[in-house]
DNA sequence: CGCCAGTTGCAACTCACTTGCTGATTTCTA
DNA sequence: TAGAAATCAGCAAGTGAGTTGCAACTGGCG
């Protein structure tokens, strides 16, 4: 975990998520009233958003928020690694999804039959990611895994 | 490694690639000049294809190919799992990368800042999946692991 | 060697995302 | 607490990757 993030939740569970608003304010970014309300849909979302969601859950509390600026702000949150970019197998088209960073990257399960997301965080995958970085010399910055297939009830029978 | 599978190179690596060409005769597939020549291409391929370069490089041999066959062969040879779909962390736009499968899954590593993509074999990356289908039920069928950063060159100093 | 299900090329279309511009806002400085 | 400088937002047009409907064509079986 980095030095002065702010996370809540859990600590056992590696899913805690970092503070959005608070490391935008420590880090000194400008706050408008539009990426305080798009920071705040993301940050109280427990499903993954797309784009799109995000401006309509964004524009229910401030209705003039454009397109463009949840574009720009998601640039933002992503250059700034408070956030994750996924595909999700592209389940459902070629849209991207957002998440808040949480302490332990986690995978993610798509099934191609049900659709349904599983997430599955491993001590192995840190391990992995040790390993990557010790043996390649990267310096791992972001992370991705997705799985496809099909999950538990839609593969029995 | 699926039985039946044709593959070539060294097995030493896990990289064996998969015969295309074989697989689709062996699965019934009806082969027209057109997917030939694409499976050919990508066959032949030694860096990551997009389908804008897979067409550029099926029409030197074949002029009349059109991108909507290009697509829709990619379409059926990852049906038929015989190639991966990549994205290579976005590093150059939302399109996507393909590669002919190899025995064993490989991660691709990005780097930032000069571009370059290294892939890494690990025993721990099958140990992961492992874990994964015992741990969650889930039939995995397609991996996905892409990690960004910056490659040993571009971090020193 | 003729048939026909499956495939192709074409062109128009969709969808996710980006960009140039102008006017508005935030934050810094005095 | 003004005013200035820098940054940001909204708008609307644009881009680029991928998809689709359809008529013509063809691989491979009978």
């Amino acid at each position: 975990m980095p030095s002065g993030a702010t996370i809540c939740d859990s600590v056992a569970t590696g899913k805690e998520r970092r503070v959005l608003l608070q490391e935008l304010t420590a880090k000194g970014v400008r706050l408008t009233a539009q990426r305080r309300t798009i920071v705040e849909v993301i940050q109280e979302a427990d499903e993954h958003l797309d784009a799109a969601s995000l401006l309509e859950a964004a524009r229910k509390r401030e209705p003039s928020i454009d397109r463009a600026t949840v574009y720009r702000t998601i640039e933002l949150l992503k250059k700034l690694r408070l956030v994750d970019e996924l595909d999700l197998m592209h389940l459902h088209g070629e849209k991207h999804y957002y998440e808040v960073k949480t302490r332990q990257d986690h995978i993610h399960l798509a099934c191609f039959q049900c659709g349904r997301i599983e997430e599955y965080v491993s001590p192995l995958f840190e391990q992995l990611k040790s390993e990557i970085a010790k043996k390649t010399g990267f310096d791992v910055r972001v992370t991705r895994l997705e799985v496809g297939g099909r999950c538990r009830n839609c593969s029995t029978g």
